[in-house]
DNA sequence: GTCCGATAGTTGCGCCTGCAACTAATATAC
DNA sequence: GTATATTAGTTGCAGGCGCAACTATCGGAC
Protein backbone atom coordinates (compact mmCIF):
# COMPACT_ATOMS: atom_id res chain seq x y z
CA UNK A 1 0.00 0.00 0.00
CA UNK A 2 3.00 2.61 1.00
CA UNK A 3 6.25 2.30 -0.44
CA UNK A 4 7.70 3.32 3.04
CA UNK A 5 10.44 0.89 4.12
CA UNK A 6 9.79 1.01 7.36
CA UNK A 7 6.45 -0.44 7.01
CA UNK A 8 7.74 -2.93 3.96
CA UNK A 9 9.90 -3.98 6.66
CA UNK A 10 7.28 -4.67 9.27
CA UNK A 11 5.15 -6.54 7.02
CA UNK A 12 8.14 -8.73 6.30
CA UNK A 13 8.94 -9.41 9.96
CA UNK A 14 5.05 -10.01 10.85
CA UNK A 15 5.09 -12.75 8.19
CA UNK A 16 8.06 -14.11 8.97
CA UNK A 17 6.62 -14.54 12.94
CA UNK A 18 3.50 -16.05 11.21
CA UNK A 19 5.13 -18.83 9.28
CA UNK A 20 7.53 -19.67 13.03
CA UNK A 21 4.38 -19.34 15.43
CA UNK A 22 2.54 -21.80 12.35
CA UNK A 23 5.23 -24.18 12.26
CA UNK A 24 5.91 -24.30 15.97
CA UNK A 25 2.50 -24.72 17.40
CA UNK A 26 1.49 -26.83 15.03
CA UNK A 27 4.24 -29.13 15.71
CA UNK A 28 3.77 -29.43 19.42
CA UNK A 29 -0.03 -30.25 19.36
CA UNK A 30 0.47 -32.56 16.91
CA UNK A 31 3.35 -34.37 19.17
CA UNK A 32 0.85 -33.71 22.22
CA UNK A 33 -2.15 -35.48 19.96
CA UNK A 34 0.06 -38.02 18.80
CA UNK A 35 1.38 -39.02 22.10
CA UNK A 36 -1.54 -38.83 24.35
CA UNK A 37 -4.13 -40.31 21.82
CA UNK A 38 -2.30 -41.80 18.90
CA UNK A 39 -4.13 -39.33 16.72
CA UNK A 40 -2.51 -36.51 14.12
CA UNK A 41 -3.93 -33.50 13.86
CA UNK A 42 -5.13 -33.93 10.25
CA UNK A 43 -7.60 -36.83 11.89
CA UNK A 44 -8.65 -34.65 14.13
CA UNK A 45 -9.61 -31.90 12.05
CA UNK A 46 -11.38 -34.36 9.86
CA UNK A 47 -13.43 -35.52 12.63
CA UNK A 48 -14.04 -32.17 14.13
CA UNK A 49 -15.28 -30.88 10.58
CA UNK A 50 -17.94 -33.78 10.24
CA UNK A 51 -19.04 -33.68 14.16
CA UNK A 52 -19.86 -29.90 13.04
CA UNK A 53 -21.76 -30.78 9.79
CA UNK A 54 -25.31 -31.72 9.99
CA UNK A 55 -26.20 -35.50 10.10
CA UNK A 56 -22.09 -36.13 10.96
CA UNK A 57 -21.64 -36.08 7.01
CA UNK A 58 -19.35 -33.83 4.17
CA UNK A 59 -18.93 -34.17 1.22
CA UNK A 60 -15.70 -35.25 -0.08
CA UNK A 61 -14.69 -32.06 -2.43
CA UNK A 62 -15.96 -29.83 0.71
CA UNK A 63 -14.17 -31.86 3.50
CA UNK A 64 -11.03 -31.39 1.63
CA UNK A 65 -11.28 -27.50 1.71
CA UNK A 66 -12.38 -27.23 5.28
CA UNK A 67 -9.37 -29.36 6.32
CA UNK A 68 -6.69 -28.07 3.53
CA UNK A 69 -6.58 -30.78 1.22
CA UNK A 70 -6.11 -31.80 -2.10
CA UNK A 71 -8.80 -33.98 -3.18
CA UNK A 72 -6.44 -36.41 -3.87
CA UNK A 73 -5.08 -36.06 -0.54
CA UNK A 74 -8.38 -36.41 1.04
CA UNK A 75 -9.07 -39.34 -0.40
CA UNK A 76 -5.87 -41.22 1.17
CA UNK A 77 -6.67 -39.92 4.29
CA UNK A 78 -10.07 -40.95 4.30
CA UNK A 79 -8.88 -44.68 3.12
CA UNK A 80 -6.70 -44.38 5.98
CA UNK A 81 -9.21 -43.45 8.79
CA UNK A 82 -12.06 -45.45 7.46
CA UNK A 83 -9.60 -48.24 7.72
CA UNK A 84 -9.71 -47.53 11.58
CA UNK A 85 -13.31 -47.26 11.74
CA UNK A 86 -13.87 -43.60 12.77
CA UNK A 87 -15.14 -42.70 9.62
CA UNK A 88 -17.06 -44.43 6.49
CA UNK A 89 -17.88 -43.81 3.36
CA UNK A 90 -21.47 -43.49 1.63
CA UNK A 91 -22.93 -42.81 -1.64
CA UNK A 92 -24.70 -39.65 -2.50
CA UNK A 93 -28.03 -40.48 -3.46
CA UNK A 94 -28.86 -37.07 -5.34
CA UNK A 95 -25.86 -37.40 -6.83
CA UNK A 96 -24.35 -40.79 -8.05
CA UNK A 97 -20.86 -39.19 -8.49
CA UNK A 98 -20.84 -38.07 -5.32
CA UNK A 99 -19.55 -39.59 -1.86
CA UNK A 100 -19.94 -38.44 1.74
CA UNK A 101 -17.46 -38.85 4.51
CA UNK A 102 -19.71 -39.60 7.72
CA UNK A 103 -18.75 -39.82 11.17
CA UNK A 104 -18.96 -43.39 12.93
CA UNK A 105 -20.04 -44.17 16.74
CA UNK A 106 -16.48 -44.77 17.50
CA UNK A 107 -15.24 -41.55 15.28
CA UNK A 108 -17.60 -39.97 17.88
CA UNK A 109 -16.07 -41.05 20.65
CA UNK A 110 -12.20 -40.69 19.19
CA UNK A 111 -13.04 -37.11 19.28
CA UNK A 112 -14.44 -37.00 22.62
CA UNK A 113 -11.50 -38.57 23.85
CA UNK A 114 -9.14 -36.24 21.72
CA UNK A 115 -11.14 -33.08 22.61
CA UNK A 116 -9.61 -32.10 25.56
CA UNK A 117 -5.98 -32.87 24.92
CA UNK A 118 -6.54 -30.19 22.03
CA UNK A 119 -8.38 -27.77 23.18
CA UNK A 120 -5.50 -27.78 26.37
CA UNK A 121 -2.70 -28.10 23.67
CA UNK A 122 -4.34 -24.52 22.14
CA UNK A 123 -4.64 -22.85 25.17
CA UNK A 124 -1.07 -23.98 26.35
CA UNK A 125 0.15 -23.02 23.06
CA UNK A 126 -1.38 -20.64 21.28
CA UNK A 127 -3.46 -18.34 23.24
CA UNK A 128 -2.15 -19.18 26.51
CA UNK A 129 -0.20 -15.30 26.65
CA UNK A 130 -2.86 -13.66 25.04
CA UNK A 131 -5.69 -11.34 26.45
CA UNK A 132 -9.05 -11.54 25.49
CA UNK A 133 -8.53 -8.02 23.22
CA UNK A 134 -5.51 -10.04 21.39
CA UNK A 135 -7.42 -13.05 20.68
CA UNK A 136 -10.08 -10.77 19.21
CA UNK A 137 -7.25 -8.46 17.34
CA UNK A 138 -6.21 -11.90 15.92
CA UNK A 139 -9.80 -12.78 14.83
CA UNK A 140 -10.19 -9.49 12.60
CA UNK A 141 -7.02 -9.70 11.23
CA UNK A 142 -7.04 -13.00 10.13
CA UNK A 143 -10.75 -12.78 8.86
CA UNK A 144 -9.03 -9.71 7.10
CA UNK A 145 -6.68 -11.59 5.37
CA UNK A 146 -8.84 -14.60 3.73
CA UNK A 147 -11.34 -11.64 2.72
CA UNK A 148 -9.23 -11.17 0.19
CA UNK A 149 -8.86 -14.45 -1.19
CA UNK A 150 -10.96 -16.46 -3.66
CA UNK A 151 -10.40 -19.63 -2.59
CA UNK A 152 -12.65 -22.02 -1.59
CA UNK A 153 -11.03 -22.96 1.91
CA UNK A 154 -11.34 -19.17 2.76
CA UNK A 155 -14.95 -18.90 2.09
CA UNK A 156 -15.58 -21.65 4.62
CA UNK A 157 -13.29 -21.06 7.03
CA UNK A 158 -14.80 -17.42 7.50
CA UNK A 159 -18.45 -18.88 6.80
CA UNK A 160 -19.01 -21.59 9.29
CA UNK A 161 -19.08 -19.46 12.55
CA UNK A 162 -17.43 -21.76 14.74
CA UNK A 163 -18.90 -23.53 17.69
CA UNK A 164 -17.80 -24.86 20.99
CA UNK A 165 -16.84 -28.49 20.15
CA UNK B 1 -7.03 -19.15 30.92
CA UNK B 2 -10.47 -18.66 31.52
CA UNK B 3 -12.71 -21.20 31.63
CA UNK B 4 -15.37 -19.27 30.00
CA UNK B 5 -17.06 -21.38 27.05
CA UNK B 6 -17.10 -18.27 24.55
CA UNK B 7 -13.74 -17.29 25.45
CA UNK B 8 -13.08 -21.05 24.58
CA UNK B 9 -14.83 -20.76 21.44
CA UNK B 10 -13.22 -17.62 20.32
CA UNK B 11 -9.61 -18.95 20.73
CA UNK B 12 -10.52 -22.35 18.67
CA UNK B 13 -11.79 -20.01 15.99
CA UNK B 14 -8.81 -18.01 16.09
CA UNK B 15 -6.36 -20.70 15.79
CA UNK B 16 -8.54 -22.12 12.66
CA UNK B 17 -8.62 -19.44 11.09
CA UNK B 18 -4.44 -18.38 11.76
CA UNK B 19 -4.47 -22.62 9.89
CA UNK B 20 -6.43 -21.42 6.99
CA UNK B 21 -4.70 -18.15 6.60
CA UNK B 22 -1.65 -19.70 6.79
CA UNK B 23 -2.32 -22.71 3.92
CA UNK B 24 -3.61 -20.25 1.52
CA UNK B 25 -1.25 -17.18 2.07
CA UNK B 26 1.62 -19.87 2.00
CA UNK B 27 -0.03 -22.00 -1.22
CA UNK B 28 -0.33 -18.59 -3.43
CA UNK B 29 3.16 -17.01 -2.61
CA UNK B 30 4.61 -20.81 -3.36
CA UNK B 31 2.99 -20.52 -6.39
CA UNK B 32 3.48 -17.25 -7.59
CA UNK B 33 7.44 -17.58 -7.08
CA UNK B 34 7.44 -20.97 -8.49
CA UNK B 35 5.86 -19.30 -11.77
CA UNK B 36 7.49 -16.07 -12.23
CA UNK B 37 11.18 -17.51 -10.96
CA UNK B 38 10.99 -21.17 -10.81
CA UNK B 39 11.69 -20.84 -7.25
CA UNK B 40 10.29 -22.93 -4.15
CA UNK B 41 9.22 -20.34 -1.12
CA UNK B 42 11.86 -23.32 0.78
CA UNK B 43 14.82 -21.86 -1.59
CA UNK B 44 13.56 -18.34 -1.23
CA UNK B 45 13.70 -18.63 2.47
CA UNK B 46 17.13 -20.35 2.27
CA UNK B 47 18.75 -17.58 0.46
CA UNK B 48 17.02 -14.67 2.55
CA UNK B 49 18.42 -16.34 6.12
CA UNK B 50 21.99 -16.91 4.33
CA UNK B 51 22.16 -13.55 2.76
CA UNK B 52 21.20 -11.55 6.31
CA UNK B 53 23.80 -13.87 8.03
CA UNK B 54 27.13 -12.30 8.55
CA UNK B 55 29.01 -14.17 5.56
CA UNK B 56 26.35 -14.93 3.74
CA UNK B 57 27.19 -17.82 5.33
CA UNK B 58 25.25 -20.06 8.29
CA UNK B 59 25.84 -23.04 10.43
CA UNK B 60 23.65 -26.07 8.94
CA UNK B 61 21.83 -26.74 12.40
CA UNK B 62 21.38 -22.88 12.55
CA UNK B 63 19.94 -22.67 9.03
CA UNK B 64 17.69 -25.88 9.49
CA UNK B 65 15.84 -23.78 12.68
CA UNK B 66 15.96 -20.27 11.04
CA UNK B 67 13.60 -22.20 7.96
CA UNK B 68 11.56 -24.25 9.54
CA UNK B 69 13.17 -27.63 8.40
CA UNK B 70 14.37 -30.95 10.48
CA UNK B 71 18.53 -31.62 9.97
CA UNK B 72 18.07 -34.10 7.49
CA UNK B 73 14.89 -32.15 5.37
CA UNK B 74 17.97 -29.37 5.44
CA UNK B 75 20.57 -31.66 4.05
CA UNK B 76 18.61 -32.38 0.75
CA UNK B 77 17.43 -29.18 0.33
CA UNK B 78 21.15 -28.08 0.46
CA UNK B 79 21.86 -30.76 -2.27
CA UNK B 80 18.98 -29.49 -4.32
CA UNK B 81 20.59 -25.76 -3.99
CA UNK B 82 24.10 -26.37 -3.98
CA UNK B 83 23.60 -28.73 -7.36
CA UNK B 84 21.98 -25.47 -9.02
CA UNK B 85 24.61 -23.09 -7.99
CA UNK B 86 22.97 -21.35 -5.41
CA UNK B 87 24.39 -22.15 -2.32
CA UNK B 88 27.42 -23.96 -1.58
CA UNK B 89 29.16 -26.38 1.31
CA UNK B 90 32.16 -24.85 3.11
CA UNK B 91 33.71 -26.30 5.84
CA UNK B 92 34.48 -25.29 9.53
CA UNK B 93 38.10 -24.13 10.24
CA UNK B 94 36.90 -24.66 14.09
CA UNK B 95 34.85 -27.73 14.31
CA UNK B 96 35.85 -30.10 12.21
CA UNK B 97 32.00 -31.49 12.32
CA UNK B 98 30.54 -28.73 11.15
CA UNK B 99 29.61 -27.45 7.86
CA UNK B 100 28.48 -23.85 6.13
CA UNK B 101 26.14 -23.36 3.96
CA UNK B 102 27.22 -20.05 2.00
CA UNK B 103 25.60 -17.96 -0.71
CA UNK B 104 27.07 -17.85 -4.25
CA UNK B 105 27.27 -15.28 -6.74
CA UNK B 106 24.56 -16.60 -8.77
CA UNK B 107 22.27 -17.48 -4.87
CA UNK B 108 22.42 -13.32 -4.55
CA UNK B 109 21.86 -12.61 -8.11
CA UNK B 110 18.53 -14.86 -7.58
CA UNK B 111 17.38 -13.62 -4.45
CA UNK B 112 17.39 -10.39 -5.73
CA UNK B 113 15.22 -11.38 -8.86
CA UNK B 114 12.89 -13.42 -6.38
CA UNK B 115 12.69 -10.53 -3.77
CA UNK B 116 10.76 -8.10 -5.63
CA UNK B 117 8.11 -10.90 -6.71
CA UNK B 118 7.75 -11.87 -2.78
CA UNK B 119 7.28 -8.50 -1.42
CA UNK B 120 4.91 -8.20 -3.45
CA UNK B 121 2.84 -11.01 -2.70
CA UNK B 122 3.22 -10.50 0.62
CA UNK B 123 1.43 -6.80 0.60
CA UNK B 124 -0.56 -8.27 -1.65
CA UNK B 125 -2.35 -11.36 -0.20
CA UNK B 126 -0.92 -10.92 3.65
CA UNK B 127 -0.70 -7.25 4.58
CA UNK B 128 -2.88 -5.66 1.69
CA UNK B 129 -5.77 -5.64 3.53
CA UNK B 130 -4.43 -4.61 6.97
CA UNK B 131 -3.53 -1.32 8.44
CA UNK B 132 -0.34 -0.09 10.11
CA UNK B 133 -1.95 -0.89 13.30
CA UNK B 134 -2.95 -4.25 12.32
CA UNK B 135 0.49 -5.48 11.75
CA UNK B 136 1.68 -4.20 14.67
CA UNK B 137 -1.11 -6.00 16.54
CA UNK B 138 0.06 -9.15 14.30
CA UNK B 139 3.83 -8.67 15.27
CA UNK B 140 3.06 -8.02 19.10
CA UNK B 141 0.87 -11.20 19.04
CA UNK B 142 2.54 -13.63 17.67
CA UNK B 143 5.65 -12.50 19.39
CA UNK B 144 3.97 -13.44 22.73
CA UNK B 145 2.97 -16.65 21.35
CA UNK B 146 6.74 -17.34 20.29
CA UNK B 147 7.61 -16.55 23.36
CA UNK B 148 5.81 -19.22 25.15
CA UNK B 149 7.82 -21.51 23.16
CA UNK B 150 11.34 -23.16 24.35
CA UNK B 151 11.69 -24.28 20.28
CA UNK B 152 15.19 -22.74 19.19
CA UNK B 153 13.43 -21.35 15.73
CA UNK B 154 11.57 -19.66 18.31
CA UNK B 155 14.68 -17.91 19.37
CA UNK B 156 15.89 -17.01 16.64
CA UNK B 157 13.01 -15.89 14.81
CA UNK B 158 12.16 -13.22 17.90
CA UNK B 159 15.64 -12.81 18.24
CA UNK B 160 17.47 -11.58 14.87
CA UNK B 161 15.54 -8.54 14.59
CA UNK B 162 14.20 -8.30 10.61
CA UNK B 163 16.30 -6.34 8.05
CA UNK B 164 14.51 -4.72 5.10
CA UNK B 165 16.12 -7.39 2.38
C1' DG C 1 -33.03 -37.55 -27.57
C1' DT C 2 -27.41 -36.80 -28.36
C1' DC C 3 -23.17 -34.20 -27.65
C1' DC C 4 -19.91 -31.89 -25.13
C1' DG C 5 -17.94 -29.57 -21.38
C1' DA C 6 -17.69 -29.52 -16.40
C1' DT C 7 -17.51 -31.82 -11.98
C1' DA C 8 -16.69 -35.78 -8.18
C1' DG C 9 -13.76 -38.90 -6.77
C1' DT C 10 -9.90 -42.24 -7.27
C1' DT C 11 -5.40 -43.94 -8.78
C1' DG C 12 -0.40 -43.82 -10.78
C1' DC C 13 3.47 -41.57 -9.92
C1' DG C 14 7.15 -39.00 -8.09
C1' DC C 15 8.75 -35.56 -4.85
C1' DC C 16 9.56 -33.98 -0.34
C1' DT C 17 9.87 -34.72 4.39
C1' DG C 18 10.97 -36.56 9.06
C1' DC C 19 12.64 -40.41 12.00
C1' DA C 20 16.06 -43.39 13.34
C1' DA C 21 20.44 -45.18 12.61
C1' DC C 22 25.08 -44.21 11.37
C1' DT C 23 29.85 -41.83 11.16
C1' DA C 24 32.88 -38.36 12.64
C1' DA C 25 34.41 -35.08 15.84
C1' DT C 26 34.20 -32.69 20.22
C1' DA C 27 33.62 -32.11 25.24
C1' DT C 28 33.59 -34.08 29.89
C1' DA C 29 35.02 -37.19 33.66
C1' DC C 30 38.44 -39.27 35.93
C1' DG D 1 45.75 -40.32 28.76
C1' DT D 2 41.24 -43.17 27.93
C1' DA D 3 36.33 -43.90 28.14
C1' DT D 4 31.85 -41.97 27.73
C1' DA D 5 28.36 -38.84 26.46
C1' DT D 6 27.09 -35.30 23.32
C1' DT D 7 26.73 -32.87 19.06
C1' DA D 8 27.01 -32.05 13.65
C1' DG D 9 25.77 -33.73 9.62
C1' DT D 10 24.36 -37.42 6.31
C1' DT D 11 21.88 -41.53 4.67
C1' DG D 12 18.27 -45.56 4.50
C1' DC D 13 13.78 -45.85 4.64
C1' DA D 14 8.95 -45.29 4.68
C1' DG D 15 4.97 -42.33 4.80
C1' DG D 16 2.32 -38.43 3.30
C1' DC D 17 1.23 -35.22 -0.14
C1' DG D 18 -0.07 -32.97 -4.68
C1' DC D 19 -0.34 -33.15 -9.80
C1' DA D 20 -2.06 -35.11 -13.75
C1' DA D 21 -4.58 -38.65 -15.86
C1' DC D 22 -8.54 -41.54 -15.65
C1' DT D 23 -13.57 -43.12 -14.97
C1' DA D 24 -18.17 -42.02 -14.00
C1' DT D 25 -21.76 -38.85 -13.84
C1' DC D 26 -24.19 -34.60 -14.38
C1' DG D 27 -25.93 -30.48 -16.83
C1' DG D 28 -26.68 -27.53 -20.72
C1' DA D 29 -27.03 -26.69 -25.92
C1' DC D 30 -29.58 -27.87 -29.55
Amino acid sequence: MTIDPTERSRALRAWRLFLTAHATVAEVLDEELQAERQMPLTWYDVLVNLDEAPGGRLRMQHLANAVLFSRSGLTRLVDRMAHEGLIAREACPDDRRGTFAVLTTAGKRALRRAAPVHHRGITKHFTGRLDDADIRSLESILSKVLEGSDHPRAAIALGSPARAD
